[in-house]
DNA sequence: AGCACGATGCTCT
DNA sequence: GAGCATCGTGCTT
């Protein structure tokens, strides 16, 4: 029920190293208006993907029309779709011309818990298919600009989480991705999943 | 509570 | 045409 207006997250934040940016979201609110309703959550998980060399990420591909998104400026949105059901929400970081992003992977509620509930017919939105289909966002948010003001999708400083809440390792769900790139510790997570607030 | 598997369609080879 | 940064269901323990 706070009404404090949370500072965007600009520019300069996401031009910082992947994994730097990947730990400092957690804590992070994201934010949505969808139906003209107010939507935010706390982003309670990430996964660093970064550059071409990393043979998890996108861009191990090279640019193609899919992955140039990952090459623009960063800040921005990056949505595709995966396993002809789901959407996932990356943002872009790192400067122009360097592929890499961070995938937002969970959200606790904390405005609009009601609606994002409904629209997942009660079930959790924790997981990266899950809080798109909660927050209603799917190609279309594809290469939005999350640092503008009034936008309908942005990310806003949120609470800070201190190291010995958060857990580090693995990316989850890489089926055939060889090492070392399988056992990078790029994945952050709020320990116990859930953060006090 | 944990595992196996099918759904389903877009992207890249 | 294969593979996929997943999810939900249904079956087993």
């Amino acid at each position: 029920m706070s009404s404090v207006v949370k500072p965007i997250l600009h520019h300069e934040f996401y031009n910082l190293p992947t994994l730097t940016i990947a730990r400092e979201l957690i804590g992070a609110r994201l934010g949505r208006v969808l139906e003209g309703r107010k939507l935010v959550g706390l982003i309670t998980e990430t996964e660093a993907y970064i550059g071409e060399e990393d043979q998890a990420c996108h861009a191990k591909a090279g640019r193609t029309s899919r992955t140039q998104i990952m090459y623009g400026p960063p800040g921005h949105a990056y949505v595709y779709f995966t396993y002809g059901n789901h959407w996932m929400l990356n943002v872009v970081t790192e400067k122009e011309d360097f592929p890499a992003a961070v995938l937002i992977r969970a959200i606790q509620p904390v405005e609009g818990a009601e609606l994002m509930s409904a629209r997942r017919s009660g079930r959790d939105t924790f997981g990266p298919g899950k809080l798109t289909q909660a927050m209603g966002i799917t190609k279309s948010e594809n290469t939005l600009d999350l640092t503008e003001a009034n936008s309908n999708l942005w990310i806003e400083a949120g609470v800070s989480v201190p190291d010995q809440s958060v857990t580090i390792g693995p990316r989850v769900g890489l089926n055939t991705v060889p090492e070392p790139w399988l056992s990078k510790p790029w994945r952050f997570l709020v320990k116990g999943w859930k953060l006090n607030i």
